[in-house]
DNA sequence: AGCCAGGGTCTGC
DNA sequence: GCAGACCATGGC
């Protein structure tokens, strides 16, 4: 099946690829694989649309239309954020960044293991987890692991994973999710601030990962995740605080603004 | 070799 | 409430 859009409204290697995801891998010039949902899944960017491979229609209303936030609109969004000139031109760097909707368990995992660590050995992490602990899907394809495979687990049985001082955290978070500490569902009902403080009973979850799985998991917009980048781009970019455009979208500008300093050439 | 990375915890004021 | 030490590891 294929999504009718071009690469300015919903572009794979720019969503992909803004620190949001780290799973997700090119195969090839604009052919990217991922593993959501228990499904592998192969996508292709052509010009005016997207094919999808391994995807039904039911699969796609059902589950991919919120993964790639498909029903928000980001056009008019990216007008709305424009009106300050600095997200302006972070969002014409890279116009096609959506923010998406993942899986709570995986999302609250891969940013306990971003603390104090770079992208690349996050992705080496997460892999060497969800091969560790994961079920393979297809051949070399391992699903993200469950909560439970995860609980069950002692600190000895992730030191292959080599995630440090992390795996503590790892090891809390699901089993808090076990025993019903922190309930994902119920967690999504509340409000951002309230969200903050409940999924922060999970050891290693902090303001900055709590923000990041809100934004990008829990369906919290209004976030707007402060780590090492954005603190030195407020500092240098915003010395008198954060445009009032922002007001509504906080956390669809950060991640405009976070990818643009990150990843452009401009000196901080 | 040394600094840094999508930070958080723990301790001591 | 806030500063500072400390945490594991590897990319650069």
């Amino acid at each position: 099946m294929e999504i009718i859009t071009t690469a300015d409204q919903l572009s794979l290697s720019q969503t992909f690829d803004c620190g949001q995801c780290f799973r997700w891998q090119k195969i090839e010039e604009n052919v990217w694989s991922g593993i959501i949902f228990g499904r592998v899944i192969k996508m292709t960017q052509l010009p005016d649309k997207i094919i999808l491979e391994g995807v039904d229609e039911e699969f796609f209303s059902n589950h991919l239309q919120r993964y790639f936030d498909l029903d928000r609109d980001y056009s008019g969004i990216k007008n709305i954020l424009s009106a300050d000139s600095m997200a302006k031109t972070a969002i014409d760097y890279a116009p096609g960044i959506r923010i998406l909707n993942q899986d709570p368990f995986e999302t609250l995992c891969s940013f306990i293991i971003s603390q104090n660590n770079n992208i690349p050995r996050i992705k080496g992490i997460i892999d060497k987890f969800c091969r560790l602990l994961g079920t393979e899907i297809e051949e070399d394809c391992y699903s993200f692991p469950t909560p439970e495979a995860v609980a069950k687990c002692s600190i000895e049985d992730l030191a292959p994973i080599k995630s440090g001082f992390r795996a503590k955290y790892l090891l809390d978070c699901a089993q808090k999710i076990c025993d019903g500490t922190v309930d994902i569902n119920l967690a999504k009902t509340m409000d951002t601030d309230t969200c903050r403080e409940y999924l922060m009973q999970i050891k290693g979850i902090g303001p900055k990962v709590a923000d990041c799985s809100m934004l990008f998991a829990f369906e919290k917009i209004d976030v707007f995740p402060k780590d090492v980048w954005i603190k030195k781009a407020m500092a240098s970019l915003y010395p008198d605080g954060l445009p009032e455009c922002f007001n509504d979208y906080m956390g669809i500008a950060q991640q405009y603004i976070f990818n643009y300093v990150r990843n452009s050439d401009i000196e901080l």
